[in-house]
RNA sequence: GGGCCGAUGGUCUAGCUGGUCAUGACGUCGCCCUUACAAGGCGGAGGUCCCCGGUUCAAAUCCGGGUCGGCCCA
């Protein structure tokens, strides 16, 4: 690949004033930070918008994922800011959690359990505070308006506190409770796992064939296929399908498990699948899912073959104390050497493991703390419609994930760098005591209890050395930034937050747990809206992993072309999907800037020299219509006043894409290519007219890019616009609004504009170079009225000696043939449509029937299809036509209706 | 196995409330220093709009089925 370094450069044939986009970037970041032109106003009465900006995990450096997903949040902040909110858009990290602590143990070459609580707690936090550092520097350079005044970080006391107080709340209301129920459990951390932090792998394992044998018959053998022999220390129960031939005598008897001569009674049951291994099923505690579904069915005893750090418990006699895959292997051999082994197959299996390490999850029964969320799937449901969704199909991905759940919310881990949970519990009774919500923060691990002693039965109380669930922090984000039990009068005016950005691989944690805990602390929704990012994917298309080798690093385009172009890619990711990182985009991106800024260099001569008093005078008088407009200005007014609308349209609703896009396209298509070039002939001319449009469009334009493109466009309104139009910068100034709507007039500048670009292309197709001067022009028309005051933008644009207007009089019109209005000929005649089109183009007809139409308004003819003649009326076929000007052919240059007769 | 999203010139992409020659960018070829921009302008070549079927006078667009890819979930 190759990019180019260093500055953007003007021309390479002078010094046209190039300028350096890192210096330029860097001296609006300084300046923005200086005036606090981002800052929250809690006392302003302009409407609020807040943001519910996902905090940063502080695992490490921002990737190139991470960077679009924080620019498109910002261009939400940056568009309301323009268009007169609030606008709340904390700098906020997540702080807390195995991710952290795993990279710690790395970073150090420790074990976490190996080493003090506390200070490893100090690591962690060492090292968290570093990468904020960091990413707080990217998001800068990046241009991300994140206001540090609103900051909060979610391990600072402030934080954790709320979430302790949160908690108290819950465990008052009911909804928390503590349990001895199987859990997901990571051996290798050495924690229990929520649902959602289980990661689904497809894996091969093998599937063993054993023998059982018949307690009441030595000789008999029953072969069990089981992918887990190490559990059969746990083996209660074997089941077969009721309707199974093969083993219907077996239903109600007892078997001998191997090694361990355990006798298990066996059942039917219709959920063994029968072409499954031998269609017998060995039931343990516990293996997966189903195994814990039997559990319940038959009131198994729940007994532990497994402890928290994956080895064998005595249950497992001579396995004791090996760990998982060590009996695994062992067991297996074992049985080989006795003959109980009868095969081993590959099997495909699909494996729940930890979302951190991928170590193979077990299920365990540890007792954890839990928080009701079954009982509330219709009231998620119900307050996720009262959401607004984009893209609204996201919304699909929610629902799916509250049906499905089984299991309530495992929110205590058994870890260290995490908020503790606030409780003592009784040693001799197990009560727990909660501190009152006036303590908070407490660390129980280091704080005395609330009460000396149990309030029950006098026992000692130890501190809880549990920690939560760090999605218990980050599901209060909206509580948090809306001063939830710190200020009730903001908390009113906060709650619920504008707006929730996310992306869409955390809506079954992030967005469904903070719905959980804002429904049930306040009652109502955390969110009016919620938007949804995409992935962003490696250049090849692919998920981006350092282990691959693909991540994009962001930093390293940024030293190439600065943040804007960056952003420029980001806008045209659309929300909702997963996009490649582009570096085509980011360079396009490059070339927008540039042509932004020479463009506005250009325009704003017309205007540079006017003292602001004296402009915006002029700006008033035609504003009032006491100065004509030149159809190409009308023109250029009323595209630009459409581009303004759908570029608001667009924003409001979160499709950025389609705003760059089309402002994008109307800068550059539009202005650059044919208005610029038409009035180049009086920029300087200080014609009011020409200086209200150039002022209108070369203010509204950075303006409508200021979201995405916020340096450069704080160049151009620093340098061109500040002093007429006074905001201090251009992200608190007033987005643009419409001035205009005049489809005539449109039309008639738009064949100016037509005209010109018509000649021009003779020109490039005849090889006259575009400076090059031209004879006199005739233009025919038969409505020379609409050109009269655009004669001199032609004649200057296209550098002819001369410019008239003719009538038609000498221009003769020859029928040239027929063409039909499909949208009018196509419902009224459905399937004669080919019948009658054959006569419209017949070239024995054609002209005939041109000229009847032409001199009638009506056609009659028979298709000759059997449905009779039909009658066509002027507004379903259109007469074409050809030009001739006195006697020769002059269609070589047709602009419409008219013609443009070039001087040979 | 279930759900969602997508498939458009060599590459990326717009259009997708059905209507005459399918948008733009990158790349490519030719020409041009034109009162800002040659990292620019003008023009050309380049397409079975994934496949099959249906609805319709008319389908890139609507419907059904399939193929491939991505994501989420089991």
């Amino acid at each position: 690949m190759t990019v180019n370094e260093g500055p953007i450069e003007g021309t390479s044939s002078g010094d046209k004033g190039g300028f350096d986009v890192h210096e330029m970037e860097t001296r609006w970041q300084d300046f923005w930070e200086k005036e606090s032109i981002y800052r929250f106003d809690p006392s302003s009465d302009k409407p609020p918008f807040t943001i519910d900006n996902p905090p940063r995990y502080a695992s490490g450096p921002l990737h190139a994922g991470h960077a679009v997903h924080y620019t498109h949040i910002d261009f939400v902040a940056r568009y309301k800011r323009m268009r007169g909110y609030n606008v709340m858009f904390p700098l906020c990290f997540d702080v807390n959690g195995m991710p952290i602590e795993v990279r710690v143990e790395k970073k150090y070459g420790i074990h976490m359990r190996e080493y003090d609580r506390h200070e490893f707690i100090r690591l962690c936090e060492e090292f968290a505070s570093g990468n904020i550092e960091e990413m707080t520097r990217q998001f800068r350079i990046f241009g991300e308006s994140m206001d540090p005044s609103v900051y909060y970080q979610t391990d600072a006391k402030y934080y954790r506190r709320l979430t302790q107080i949160s908690f108290i709340r819950l465990f008052k209301q009911g909804r928390i409770y503590k349990a001895n129920h199987p859990v997901n459990w990571c051996p290798r951390c050495g924690t229990a796992l929520a649902e959602s932090e289980v990661e689904y792998r497809d894996n091969i394992t093998k599937l063993n064939t054993i023998l059982f044998t018949a307690a009441n018959d030595p000789e008999k053998k029953v072969e069990i296929a089981t992918t887990r022999p190490e559990l059969l220390c746990t083996c209660q129960l074997v089941a077969v399908h009721p309707d199974d031939e093969r083993y219907r005598e077996l239903v109600g008897t007892e078997l001998l498990t191997p090694v361990f001569g355990r006798k298990v009674p066996v059942v039917a049951d219709e959920a063994v699948e029968r072409d499954y291994g031998s269609g017998v099923v060995m039931i343990c505690t516990i293996g997966d899912k189903e195994d814990l579904r039997w559990v319940f069915k038959y009131g198994l005893k729940m007994e532990k073959g497994i402890d928290e750090h994956g080895r064998m418990t005595e249950l497992a006699g001579p396995y004791q104390g090996m760990d998982l895959k060590e009996a695994r292997q062992k067991i297996i051999e074992d049985m080989r050497k006795e003959g109980i082994l009868v095969k081993q197959e590959d099997n495909p299996q699909n494996v729940g493991t930890c979302w951190r390490c991928h170590t193979n999850i077990e299920f365990l029964q540890v007792p954890q703390w839990f928080l009701k969320i079954l009982d509330m799937k219709e009231e998620i449901l119900r307050m996720s419609d009262e959401i607004t969704w984009w893209p609204d199909f996201m919304k699909v991905r929610l629902r799916e994930w509250v049906e499905s759940l089984t299991w309530d919310w495992v929110i205590s881990r058994q870890r260290y760098f995490a908020t503790p949970i606030p409780v003592w519990e009784c040693t001799a009774c197990g009560k727990p005591h909660l501190p009152e919500e006036e303590q908070c923060y407490v660390d129980p691990t280091l704080d005395p209890p609330p009460v000396p002693v149990c309030t029950e039965c006098g026992g000692e109380l130890k501190g809880s050395e549990e920690v939560f669930d760090t999605w218990m922090d980050s599901s209060i984000t909206p509580l948090y930034n809306t001063f939830w039990i710190r200020d009730e009068e903001m908390f009113s005016k906060l709650y619920p937050m504008s707006l929730r950005p996310q992306s869409h691989d955390i809506i079954r944690t992030w967005a469904f747990y903070s719905m959980v805990r804002g429904k049930k602390l306040t009652g109502k929704r955390p969110w009016d809206t919620i938007m949804m990012g995409g992935f962003i994917l490696a250049p090849d298309g692919t998920p981006m992993h350092a282990s691959k080798g693909n991540a994009v690093d962001p930093l390293e385009y940024h030293r190439i072309y600065g943040a804007d172009p960056i952003r420029f890619y980001a806008a045209t990711c659309t929300l909702g999907k997963d996009h490649p990182f582009r570096i085509k985009d980011v360079k396009r991106g490059s070339q927008v800037v540039r042509k932004l800024y020479n463009m506005e260099k250009l325009m704003s001569r017309a205007f540079s020299g006017i003292e602001p008093a004296d402009l915006l005078a002029m700006l008033e008088s035609v504003r009032k219509g006491h100065v004509e407009l030149k159809p190409a200005d009308i023109w250029i007014l009323h595209r630009y006043s459409r581009t303004v609308e759908e570029a608001t349209r667009s924003a409001d609703t979160y499709q950025f894409d389609k705003v760059v896009r089309a402002v994008v396209d109307f800068m550059w298509l539009e202005v650059a290519d044919h208005y610029l070039e038409l009035v180049k002939g009086r920029l300087d001319r200080r014609d009011p007219g020409t200086i209200y449009t150039l002022y209108t469009i070369g203010l509204g334009i950075p303006k409508l890019l200021a979201p995405f493109l916020p340096h450069i466009t704080e160049e151009v309104y620093q340098e061109h616009y500040r002093r007429f139009e006074g905001a201090k910068s251009i992200h608190i100034s007033r987005w643009p609004r419409p001035v205009m709507s005049d489809e005539e007039g449109e039309r008639i500048g738009r064949s100016v504009v037509d005209i010109i670009a018509s000649i021009r292309r003779h020109k490039s197709e005849n090889k006259i170079p575009l400076g090059a001067d031209m004879g006199a022009i005739r233009l025919i028309t038969d409505s020379p009225e609409e050109l009269e005051t655009s004669l001199e933008d032609i004649r200057s644009t296209i550098k002819a000696r001369d410019v008239t207007l003719e009538t038609s009089e000498e221009l003769r019109e020859v029928l040239d043939g027929l063409d039909p209005v499909f949208s009018e000929l196509g419902p009224r005649y459905r399937t004669r449509m080919r019948s009658i089109l054959r006569v419209l183009n017949d070239p024995t007809r054609k002209i005939e029937l041109a000229e009847e139409l032409d001199r009638e308004g009506t056609i009659t003819f028979d298709p000759e299809d059997g449905g009779g003649p039909v009658t066509l009326t002027s507004d379903m076929v259109k007469v074409r036509k050809r030009w001739t000007f006195r006697g020769r052919s002059v269609s070589h240059l047709t602009v419409g209706n008219l013609i443009v007769v070039l001087e040979e």
